[in-house]
DNA sequence: TTGTAAGCGTTATCAC
DNA sequence: GTGATAACGCTTACAA
């Protein structure tokens, strides 16, 4: 009882007992501004909210100390009187440059929003993978962004009860809204632009890692090589992990093929990278002897020798987007399951016709 | 009084007031495992943190139940109760690709020490810069890694009072203990190289933005020409802003000399892309006319046309190494100023023997 | 070994 | 307009 007594009264010298203890001064807390304003903390409380409950006179004076003595809410205690923390997780492979952009979309949407982002890193291991979504329910995050799972990471986020979106990844179930860009249309896209420089033998190489959004694109370049008519060689559609590693060995088996490719499709600009290398380790050139195509317009992408033919993948407007349709979510508003945002086609120097002796032979 | 009451009373059928209002249903807390293990509230977050004070009979009853109701406790109400959020602020710039391998490794080292870490996005607006920040000291967070911040934003943080840790950016003030590589020395390491393959007239490309540890590095860079007995040549040493379109540009003037250089040393591997770009539309051949060099070693370096002759910055591990520092010194453990990593010179392709006809002439 | 009571810093619901 | 008072969900003496 003395305790609350205290508050009021400034003129008592008598410190809080706590204080008296701990030197290390904990941040002042609306009881303090109340004291020296000679209110009632709840009274702070509103003021600072701006709450029209409190006349303009009292108000100001509060406020005027709050700043003096460097106050900043709690957040923690906000949080646990309101129920709501005005934070989302985002979880996301640190060192991805693609989710590094994306996060940088969300982040700057988050904060215009007067959200904090808890980053949640997406472990390879199972268990910390596991445990690391866990901490988001600990830390009662209001919703989830996911800019780059696991894919095994998926269904143990939807057992959660929190309101979710993912980026730039189909849901498994009946699942999460999700900000996409036509991977279909713009690898088919990327295809036609190769047929129509004349190439026949186009191969595909794709990334096991990426979920659904690597199956769209797959389709789109079949539908892309259907639609004129090229037939599908098997041992030309092939696959890697993503990594520009993998994908320099599987493009050196692509070009071991008896009849090898004369243009190749790439999943990602990370497995183009791969591919270039592989190409430049057998003295071939690119894009006179073979067509590289990559996919996403990362940073470098522009700066490769030669400028990598790709897709725009308008990364940070993804992550924003998303932040957007989590807080429509939070609000209550449904949302549509996919908000589809274009993709362009990057022509650079990196694709160029097909070389001459084989241009005109189908396959 | 009649709510506390209900804690023990599990055949009370009567369910808490707020409860039966929002069928929304809230986390399930201690006291509603208390209420199913017969037990009071404390028992429960005694047993639940393996407290030796409560009976493995019933400890086992309380994890038991806790389990089944998917129970996770609140880091709000325990940060607010314990004064500590076990949670870490990082500050960078979302989607730069060297903080993204540091958050990496912050990250994962965070995650091993039971912390989590706040994403703050380093804003180009000062005034968003500031609101973000203060994000941090209102959610309470109990430490801070700086990877990659405005150089402005520095003062700022050493303002409050929240334990600090720098990555690769020397302190302004007395500030704060920081994770560096001797860049000076690296530095130093590359244009001796350069030096050893015959080159006189090297220009140094810098980045405007890169803090002190770009001082160390044009530091390094000149200690070498001094040693060898190459005088500076001021329209030699050049900088930009660090990203690639700019040092594209600056690239150009330090070709339009009279006396061009025969080696380029870049300030980082972002300037070393615009860097080669700018020699390609020349038609001036990497390494066979021009030398260009980088820093960083990020991941799209060794796939270049031709590889990056570059500096390995082990940006994972300054991460990781950063987030330990931070215990350190929430543990009260004193930290030496600066812990510095090896950095490692990298020889790749981009690298050759100065064009022979210029190699022995002095500058 | 367990229960009681108080406290962490907010917000919310009442009175007055 | 403002003040009491009770939550929010946890931890932590102190009692029993």
């Amino acid at each position: 009882m003395s305790g609350k007594d205290g508050n009021r009264r400034e003129g008592t010298a008598r410190a809080n007992v706590r204080c008296a203890e701990q030197p290390a001064a904990r941040p002042p807390s609306i009881k303090d501004i109340a004291r020296l304003a000679q209110v009632t903390h709840p009274t702070v409380s509103r003021a600072l909210r701006n709450s029209p409950l409190v006349s303009a006179e009292t108000a100001a004076r509060i406020r005027h100390i709050a700043e003096e003595l460097g106050y900043h809410a709690s957040a923690l205690a906000r949080g646990l009187a309101t129920r709501q923390t005005q934070t989302v997780g985002l979880l996301m492979e640190a060192g991805n440059p693609f989710a590094g952009e994306v996060a940088r979309g969300v982040a700057e949407a988050a904060g215009e929003r007067g959200y904090a982002l808890l980053l949640v890193h997406a472990q390879e291991d199972a268990e910390r993978a596991h445990r690391a979504i866990e901490e988001m329910v600990a830390r009662r995050v209001d919703g989830i962004v996911v800019a780059s799972p696991r894919a095994r990471d998926l269904p143990l986020l939807e057992a959660m009860r929190i309101p979710l979106v993912l980026v730039d990844s189909d849901a498994p179930g009946k699942a999460a809204p999700a900000v996409m860009i036509a991977n279909r249309e713009a690898m088919r896209a990327v295809a036609q632009h190769l047929i129509g420089l004349g190439h026949r033998r186009i191969a595909y190489l794709g990334d096991r890692n990426g979920l659904r959004a690597e199956a769209a694109r797959l389709a789109g370049y079949k539908s892309a090589l259907g639609r004129a008519g090229i037939g599908l060689a098997p041992e030309r559609i092939v696959a890697c992990d993503g990594s520009p590693e993998a994908a320099m060995e599987t493009m050196h088996e692509l070009l071991r093929l008896n009849r090898p490719p004369t243009a190749v499709c790439c999943a990602s600009d990370l497995v183009a990278l791969g591919a270039m290398q592989a190409m430049r380790t057998r003295r071939l050139r690119v894009p006179n002897d073979l067509s590289v195509t990559g996919f996403g317009d990362l940073f470098f992408a522009a700066w490769l020798t030669p400028p990598l033919t790709t897709v725009r993948q308008p990364a940070r407007q993804m992550g924003a987007l998303a932040m957007e349709n989590l807080c429509r979510l939070l609000a209550g508003d449904p949302l549509p399951a996919q908000t589809c945002l274009d993709a362009e086609l990057i022509l650079r120097g990196s694709t160029a016709r097909a070389p001459k002796q084989e241009s005109d032979f189908a396959e």
